[in-house]
DNA sequence: TCAGCATATGCGTATTAGCGCATGAAAGAG
DNA sequence: CTCTTTCATGCGCTAATACGCATATGCTGA
């Protein structure tokens, strides 16, 4: 659903996760949490919120959790991904 | 601001109010909330916050206050309108 | 089995968002 | 000036969101 992918997106926490995610790989809980200044429960509870939208997936590695943007992606969401994080860079490069 | 785009993009009846005005034409609030089912309150506040994310403008037309989509809209951002609204409609043809 | 690390979650709380109702404000018609 | 139409907004309520703290869960390794 369009709506939620748009609400997951829009908190500063997500967003940034997902920008991380974009490299493809994948990324512990407490890597995020170290990247972005999230306590523990903050970036579980954020990262839940961005698999509930179907925007990411996880997997059990050991004592891990590793997240990854969802491979399976519908094309229209992802060029939602690209347009979103587009715009973010533009915005950037007005401000410079 | 990217994130108060989406914020305000990830509300329904405020989706559906900017892809009416995604024609390029000018629409009254009267008609919006006819359109879209909403009460006067409801759709004059959904209509600031997408005003405030610099989605749309309004003009003073007589009684009527005629919105219409920012015509100065970065194309970054009308890049992420054109995203959201192709994956929305993707997602109706799966649907059918 | 126990200790320890990584992650999820129950709970209580604070902040925010969304809404309806009533009212205010702008503009036209008579 | 008064009445009507159109739109914005103050107020109060409710629901949703976000958060921290504490605890539970899953896994590893000694």
């Amino acid at each position: 659903m369009v709506l939620s992918v748009l609400s997951a997106l829009a908190e500063p926490t997500r967003l940034e996760a997902i920008r991380l995610l974009k490299d493809g790989t994948e990324h512990c809980v407490c890597e995020l949490m170290q990247k972005l200044d999230a306590t523990q429960s903050r970036m579980s509870r954020h990262m839940q919120v961005l698999k509930r939208a179907g925007l990411v997936c996880d997997r059990r590695d050991a004592q891990w959790v590793r997240y990854r943007l969802n491979p399976d992606l519908q094309p229209e969401i992802r060029a939602i991904l690209d347009a979103v994080f587009d715009a973010a860079q533009a915005q950037e490069r007005k401000a410079a």
